[in-house]
DNA sequence: TTGAGGAAATTT
DNA sequence: AATTTCCTCAAA
């Protein structure tokens, strides 16, 4: 603290001159404030962009990245009135690319700069040095005799120096023994990080053996990561064909770059399984950094301080890992690039996979997106040159392709009461019969989909969203899937008071299996759903189950499309191939036909072909006729003729805007102001206000706009420029989505 | 007046 | 996002 000094003192005073010399910095905090907030600090602190502070805001004290720095007689004037940087924080510094990719994802997803550091940075402990423990190695120049048990502690402390609890433990002593030793000097202190660096990849093993096909997509894809630079590929492969053995290939040709490269693994969460870990283990001898929404807060601050500062060199991770601090990212790989969890729909919401592409584009380095049925996006994007588009056929020995029927129900109906029809009854007994496996999909999870009175006609809904809600037998309650309300099932219809009025209406996994059971009796039947198998452990007994053919129909939701390999699996039931097809998606097509055929991929192998039956009541459908054929670029390339005709993504733009309020004529008001209040631009459609299909969530009336731009159109500033239009009280929240996956 | 309780404004 | 301030309503 200074002392006001006397004035004929002032001009000589030293620490005047030292006062003087202050910064004023641009701090970006990470909060939903549109621009960085200015501080001041003193020189001798030595801030520059990128360093991380902690600065006080109103009564907080709050971590946040320096953004940019000022200097000299401009900078100190009127810099009194700022609040001073409290501290400067040790540890690396935001790069430019960092800070770049988060200002323009904040411009590109329409939210404030904060919004997006929020996402990037994390406690100031990651930033810190990390907390030690004291551990205990003998003294070299302890000369006093030493006891058995003195001995035995000194022998295991000279292999590893442990804390007095681990000495005593290994050394079959009793603390005391250890803690004596402490007190006399035998044994000296030491500090050992609990958060010591990760294990690095080891790049001197040798990979598998690969194929001539995957050598040279191996070859291809190392070419563009030594070319150094942006460069895009797709590496186009069906299940099977050794997609991840060729791009371990590129990751490692990256990380042999230099000695601080950096490559991030982008896979859905739900394939973040300790298998795939496995497989990056086996190549480089240590198991990937880790980075998804499991990861607990322990390991999340070392994986963050190690990303940071360069050390973590091989980092696995979901969606979220795109915005970790890398500080020489080289390569970027998105596996299954046409995963709709790349997507994030809440809060701030983007699309991880276009992202990762600008991501790259910034910090100048390579990226490959994975896939055995691409998105339209990428797939157009290769077709087009901008992505090199690497192909890998399939590998001999490996799954062969199916068979693939269509039932057509109109043609060939269950019996009423029942979802199996005739023809897929009768494939399955045979399959029993040989000894085979069956997998029926049916990607719905409980028993039925509506519950209604058969006295008034009253359907079950979910009080929130007015959503069906869905019947789970096993667990006798009701549940709304979209929001996870649940309700025992009343005994009586809560409208009419009618006891026992309930019918069950349609399917779910659980009704297929009640069919099943009662066709086949004796078989070993089993459900795979999030129900039946909540957590990992439950997936992995479940699946070694099935592949020790300790099942003989096994009945799934979507939850089994994903890489298993069942060797006696033969026969492949769709039961309701058209339900993904509902709702008028955009992407409806596309996103039946991806996991559709992947569910008709787990049938058969090279020794024992396949079959398929896929029941629909649209036989006709493009869709259905692709997978008939199996013709993936056939249907890609009739919905992309589709697309472009009407300018949807990926030859137009599209952007959702959601207004919700707890009071609907607010949410009316607002809807119809934002209406009024939309710029007339050439190359833009606005449609809306409508009521959101699912009108009310959380108690909050909802009403929707969609957005279309041509391909040239910048619908993000498009859309800035809308809401820069309009004031709306706090109570109606407005939420943008450019590029919307989900249309709720 | 006082004080909840909730909405709105503020944070550099 | 997290506080602080402002505002309204109702009871004393």
């Amino acid at each position: 603290m200074r002392v006001a000094s006397a004035p004929d003192f002032g001009l000589f005073a030293p620490e005047d001159a030292a006062a003087r010399a202050i910064q004023r910095v641009r701090v970006l905090l990470p909060l939903p404030v549109p621009e960085p907030f200015d501080y001041r600090a003193p020189v001798s602190m030595g801030l520059s962009p990128g360093d991380h502070v902690i600065a006080p805001v109103g009564a907080r004290e709050v971590l946040g990245v320096v953004w940019s720095v000022e200097e000299g007689e401009d900078a100190a004037r009127g810099a009194d009135n700022l609040k001073p940087i409290i501290e400067r924080l040790p540890g690396p510094p935001l790069d430019e690319t960092a800070r770049r990719f988060i200002e323009w994802t904040a411009r590109y997803v329409i939210a404030p700069p904060g919004a997006i550091m929020r996402m990037v940075v994390r406690t100031p402990e990651a930033l810190r040095d990390p907390p030690t423990v004291h551990v205990y190695a003998p003294a070299p120049d302890f000369d006093g005799k030493l006891t058995e048990a003195r001995r035995r502690v000194c022998d295991v402390a000279a292999q590893a120096p442990l804390t007095p609890a681990e000495l005593a433990r290994r050394a079959g002593v009793s603390p005391g023994v250890v803690k004596a030793m402490i007190e006399q000097g035998a044994l000296i202190r030491l500090a050992r990080s609990e958060d010591p660096p990760f294990p690095e990849p080891d790049l001197s093993r040798a990979g598998q053996a690969l194929s001539p096909a995957q050598e040279s997509a191996a070859e291809a894809l190392k070419a563009l990561v030594r070319a150094g630079g942006f460069a895009a590929a797709l590496l186009d492969g069906v299940t099977g064909s050794g997609k991840t053995e060729v791009y371990l290939e590129a990751t490692a040709e990256a990380l042999g770059a230099d000695p601080s490269a950096q490559v991030l693994v982008l896979l859905p969460e739900i394939a973040l399984t300790q298998a795939v870990l496995a497989r990056f283990e086996a190549r480089f001898g240590v198991s990937p950094v880790e980075w998804h929404s499991a990861i607990k807060p322990a390991m999340r601050r070392r994986a963050w301080r190690e990303i940071a500062a360069g050390r973590a060199r091989l980092v696995v991770g979901a969606r979220s890992a795109l915005f970790l601090p890398f500080a020489n990212l080289r390569l970027i790989v998105i596996d299954e690039e046409h995963d709709p969890s790349y997507k994030q729909d809440e809060g701030v919401a983007y699309q991880a996979r276009d992202l990762a592409v600008a991501r790259a584009k910034l910090g100048g380095c390579a990226i490959v997106l994975a896939s055995a049925t691409p998105s339209l996006e990428t797939l157009v994007n290769a077709q087009s040159g901008r992505y090199a588009h690497v192909k890998l056929p399939a590998r001999h020995g490996a799954a062969v392709l199916p068979d693939v029927e269509l039932i057509d129900l109109r043609l060939d109906p269950p019996e009423k009461g029942k979802w199996l029809s005739p023809k897929l009854a009768e494939a399955a007994a045979e399959s029993l019969a040989r000894g085979e496996q069956t997998l029926l999909y049916m990607n719905r999870r409980g028993y039925a989909p509506l519950t209604l009175c058969r006295a008034c006609g009253h359907r079950m809904q979910s009080p929130e969203t007015e959503s069906w809600l869905v019947e789970h037998r096993y667990s006798g309650r009701l549940v709304c899937h979209l929001t996870g309300f649940s309700m025992p099932k009343p005994k009586a219809c809560p409208k009419c008071l009618t006891p026992d009025s309930f019918v069950s209406i349609g399917p779910g996994v659980e009704r297929i299996h009640e069919e099943v059971v009662e066709r086949f009796p004796g078989a070993r039947i089993e459900i795979f759903s999030s129900d039946t198998a909540p957590n990992g452990e439950a997936v992995r007994a479940l699946i070694d189950r099935m592949e020790k053919g300790e099942i003989d129909i096994l009945i799934g939701t979507q939850i089994v499309a994903k890489g298993h390999n069942f060797p006696m699996l033969t026969l492949v039931g769709v039961i309701d191939a058209d339900l993904g097809l509902k709702g008028g998606d955009l992407r409806a097509g596309e996103r039946t036909y991806q996991l559709l055929s992947q569910v008709a991929g787990r049938a058969g192998r090279a020794e024992r072909k396949g079959r398929a039956l896929i029941q629909t009541y649209a036989p006709d459908e493009a869709v259905m006729q692709a997978l008939a054929s199996m013709d993936r670029d056939g249907f890609l390339a009739a919905e992309a003729r589709a697309r472009e005709s009407v300018g949807l993504p990926p030859f137009g733009r599209l952007a959702a805007l959601i207004v919700a309020s707890p009071s609907e004529e607010q949410a009316n008001a607002a809807a119809h102001e934002l209406g009024g209040a939309a710029p007339n631009t050439d190359g833009v459609d606005v449609w809306g206000p409508a009521p959101a299909p699912l009108s009310i969530v959380r108690g909050r009336h909802r009403r929707r706009f969609l957005v279309r731009a041509d391909r040239g159109v910048d619908l993000s500033a498009y859309m800035a420029a809308w809401m820069s239009r309009v004031k709306l009280t706090s109570a109606v929240r407005v939420q943008i989505d450019i590029d919307p996956y989900s249309f709720l």
